[in-house]
DNA sequence: ACTGCAATTACGTGTTTTACGTAAGGAGGG
DNA sequence: CCCTCCTTACGTAAAACACGTAATTGCAGT
C-alpha cells in the first residue's frame, strides 16, 4: 500500500489527478489539497510515501515549498507534474529535492510507474525530461573534453612543480626550501610562468592551474 | 539514402548486423569489414554517413580507433554497439567521439532508429545507457548542491563585492577607486574575509570564490 | 533606550610577493 | 658552434599581505 498526497492549486485538476490514481488497489490518496499552507500543516501530522505536486509555474515560492517539505518530511518523495519542462526548471526542481518529474508527454501509466518508482527509492523522469537532462549531460561531457586541451605542455617540469606547490598555498619560502633554491628563483619561475602564459595576475595563475588540473580546488 | 559501414571482428556477427539492416530501402551497407586496418584504409576512400562499430572489448586500441576515425572522417557518425555497458565504458566512448551507443537491451528497431537519429545529426543512446548517464548526471547535480552549501551568506555584501572584483584580477587600487575607498580599506576587507573564512592564503581565497560561484574560472 | 555585535572605514608597521630588468651556466637541437 | 630554453639568481621599486588597532555606523535583542 502506497500512501499518496496530492497538491494542486486548481481544484478541478486536483480532482482529475485523484481520479487517475483511484481504482489502483495499491494506492491510497490520503490527502488532496489545494492550499499551500494547509498542505504543510497536514503533512506535519500525516505521513505519506509520495507527494504529487502540480507546478503551474516554477516560482521561487514553489521551489521553496519543495525545499521546506524535504526538510520537514525527509522520507517523503516528491513527484513534480508540470507542463513546463524547460531545462532550467527541471534542474531547479531536482536541485530543490524533487525525486521525479512528469512532463506534458506523460500519461496515466507514466504517473503510476513514477509513483511506484519513487516509492521504491529511485528517481523517475519522463521521456521528454530525460532527453533534456541527457543532452545537457552529454554536452557537458564534451565541453569538459574540449576545455582540457590546453597548453600544460608548454610549462617546464620545474615550472609545474612550483605552480603546484604555490597552488596549494605554500609560500615562496617554503617552496624554495623544498627545492633547495633561493626565494628569488621561485619568484623568477613564477614570473616566467606568467610571461609564458600571458597572465596578468596571480589570480589568473590560480585559475589557469585549476583549469589544467595542475591543482585541485 | 543512408550509407552505412559496419565493423566487427567476428565475421558471423558482422553478417548478422548486415542482415538486420538489409531490406530497408533507405539503407545501403557500403562496407562490412572485419579488419581494423582495412577499415581505416577503406574509409579514406569511401564516404559513409554512419559507421556501426561493435565493441567486444573497450580497450585503449578501440577507443583510439574511434578518435582516429573521428579525425579522419569528421562528418561520419559513429554508433557503438556493445554488450558492455558499464558507466565508465560508455563515458569513454562518448568522450572519444562516438555519437550513439546501443546496449544489450537494444533490438533491431532500436538499431534502425539509432541510425536515423545519427544521420539527422543527433545523438542516440539506448535505454539502459540513458539510465546510466542520467543517474550519473543527477548524482552529480545533487553532489554539486551539497558542496554548494557553504557560508557565502556569512560574507557581507561589501566583502563579496571586493572578492568578486579581486577574483577578476583587479588590483587593490582599482577596487579602491571603484568604490571610492582607500587601498587600505580594501586590504582590510580582504583580511576580514580571510579571517572569517579561516583561509591561510590568497590562493585559498580564489579557490573559495570559485567553489562558491563568486567568480568564474 | 541601552547594549552588543558586526560591518565599514582606515592607518601603522613590518614582511612577503610581484613587476620588470638583467644575467650566468648548462642542456640540447640544428 | 650557435641558438634557444631551462634553471638559477639578483637589484630595485611597487604592490600586496599579516596583524593589530580603532572610530563610526547600523541593526538586533533586552
Amino acid at each position: 500500500m502506497i500512501d499518496i498526497a496530492i497538491f494542486d492549486e486548481h481544484k478541478l485538476v486536483l480532482d482529475g489527478l485523484s481520479g487517475l490514481l483511484s481504482g489502483i488497489s495499491d494506492f491510497r490518496v490520503v490527502l488532496a489539497c489545494d492550499d499551500r499552507n494547509m498542505l504543510a500543516d497536514k503533512l506535519k501530522v500525516i505521513q505519506v510515501h509520495v507527494l504529487i505536486l502540480n507546478m503551474h509555474d516554477i516560482s521561487v515560492r514553489n521551489l521553496n515549498l519543495i525545499i521546506q517539505l524535504n526538510i520537514s518530511n525527509p522520507k517523503m518523495k516528491i513527484l513534480i507534474v508540470s507542463v513546463i519542462d524547460s531545462e532550467d526548471i527541471v534542474l531547479k526542481t531536482i536541485k530543490a529535492g524533487a525525486k521525479g518529474f512528469l512532463g506534458k508527454d506523460s500519461d496515466r501509466n507514466d504517473l503510476l510507474e513514477a509513483v511506484y518508482t519513487l516509492r521504491n527509492g529511485h528517481d523517475y523522469y519522463s521521456k521528454s525530461i530525460t532527453h533534456i537532462l541527457l543532452n545537457r549531460y552529454i554536452s557537458n561531457l564534451k565541453a569538459d573534453e574540449l576545455s582540457q586541451n590546453t597548453d600544460i605542455g608548454n610549462l617546464s617540469t620545474r615550472q609545474i612543480e612550483i605552480l603546484k606547490l604555490w597552488g596549494e598555498s605554500y609560500t615562496n619560502q617554503e617552496i624554495a626550501d623544498r627545492f633547495f633554491i633561493s626565494v628569488r628563483t621561485v619568484e623568477s619561475h613564477k614570473n616566467h610562468i606568467m610571461q609564458k602564459l600571458n597572465l596578468k595576475s596571480t589570480v589568473d595563475m590560480v585559475k589557469y592551474a585549476i583549469k589544467n588540473n595542475i591543482i585541485e580546488i
